[in-house]
DNA sequence: TGAATACTATGGTATGACGATTGAGAGCAG
DNA sequence: CTGCTCTCAATCGTCATACCATAGTATTCA
């Protein structure tokens, strides 16, 4: 873990408050001078956190007319800060919908495509990621990194830049799917022949079947997630404002863990 | 159009030649005084337009280690700027290919989700569009603009930010696939009553209809690009080095249209 | 010969100054 | 009193300079 520069933490707070709701869509964020003292940091610093939010789309600067939130339909969703920043503050249903709708229509697609086009490299990759999601159930150990590994290798195999994208975005899913599986402790142990299931079809070059294992694998997540949401009096929503935040932002400026 | 600021030429600059391949992935970018010079700005706004550039995943900075391409894989390639550089640089085979094949898994899936979900207001939008189109074709005019806005109004009308994302990458496919059909001026007249029959079914609430409409929409557009890409006996690639532009960037600062 | 140390190139941060743009209120005419 | 124009000031945009922090690189010494 590797602590993060000045600037790190500056564009981290603000992408977080914004993400938190902290400021509604149209509305203008405080004027540089405030954000400087605000975030305890230089005018530079702000400005560059400030270019790397309108970077990714959610923020957009004009002289006199101060910094605005632009709408979240804007928002670069497949930047892995801003999925990062959305899930510490907090999965919305919306985002959650959002996210397995997408993930629901992409990833058969990119397994089958994945079936007809991954190299040995590939397959190496996300055997090597089943063997560690087996050894973690077995004997414990992080099943969610590997679980990750396996569904970015599958994504990777598929040699489309704009598909592989998305794999940081699913991600973020999975992440949310095992703290679910928290509640459901066979839920690992019940997918891993699912798994299993997709990298035998993609090994043996069969698209359809690959495509249909997939929608099995996804589908069972599914439901788990839906159980929890279903669960859950209610999420925190982005609807609603931060008010709890609405002093200051804290100004401490010590390095923080990445 | 409006005229860009000095950051906004010297980010467009900075990217269309990364995107252009000035510089291969893991290279190291000239420093920070370098570019100054060379783009004729200070270094306050080349360090602007590098924080922008990494923001979108194409660069990553160090201290001493200097200013490195990022591996194409992890660019944003949904970002607008990076597809429109993308698009100014020449679109690759490979780009085209990505692009085609995710609008292909896409589109179909989005537009079945608007045939369940869409407002009255998304649907007076589209049918706008149509209304565009048509009178483009038969009294002459800006037909591309008005095809972007029916697309872009079915992916909106599928109300999930995700795939919404997806329609500025897949604008850039359509100008393409437009820019072909100078060579085959029938194209429009003939894509017209497929694109009302996608509009119809979403109409009419049908989703499997609406569906298989928009997959007749594409495939058409796609035989239409792959006769192009066969025939061009080459297309520019981000392969080959630039090596035309192998001495200093040009250092003109005049403000650029948009 | 190898390892510890000093050096240096390069990005990171802070500060201050001035320019450019535009929203809003003051002031004037009708 | 209403409506237009015009000035003003708030705020971002750009530049310049100085110094700090980090990590390669060279140098020196055992």
């Amino acid at each position: 873990m590797a602590v993060k520069n000045v600037l790190g933490n500056a564009l981290d707070r603000l992408g977080e408050a914004i993400v938190a709701g902290r400021w509604s869509p149209g509305e203008s964020i405080p004027p540089e001078p405030t954000l400087c003292s605000q975030l305890g940091v230089s005018r530079t610093v702000v400005r560059e956190a400030v270019k790397s939010l309108v970077a990714k789309g959610m923020l957009a600067t004009g002289p006199k007319v101060g910094t605005r939130v632009l709408n979240a339909e804007q928002w670069n969703w497949f930047d892995p800060d801003v999925v990062a920043w959305q899930s510490k503050a907090g999965l919305t249903r919306e985002y959650l919908r959002d996210l397995q709708e997408m993930r629901r229509i992409v990833e058969p697609a990119a397994v089958r495509m994945a079936a007809e086009r991954a190299g040995a490299q590939d397959i190496a990759g996300i055997e090597a990621a089943y063997a560690g999601m087996k050894d973690a159930i077995e004997h414990g150990g992080d099943y969610v990194r590997h679980d990750l590994a396996f569904h970015q290798g599958l994504l990777r195999a598929c040699h489309n830049r704009m598909l592989v994208q998305m794999s940081k975005a699913i991600g973020a899913l999975l992440r949310t799917s095992f703290e679910i599986s928290t509640a459901r402790p066979d839920s690992p142990a019940q997918s891993l022949p699912l798994h299993r299931a997709v990298l035998d079809a993609v090994i043996a070059r069969d698209p359809a079947e690959a495509e249909r294992a997939s929608q099995r694998l996804i589908d069972g997540a599914a439901t788990d997630i839906e159980l929890v949401l279903a669960s859950r009096r209610r999420l925190p929503s982005v609807s609603e404002p931060a008010r709890r935040l609405k002093g200051r932002l804290r100004p401490t400026g010590m390095a923080k863990a990445r």
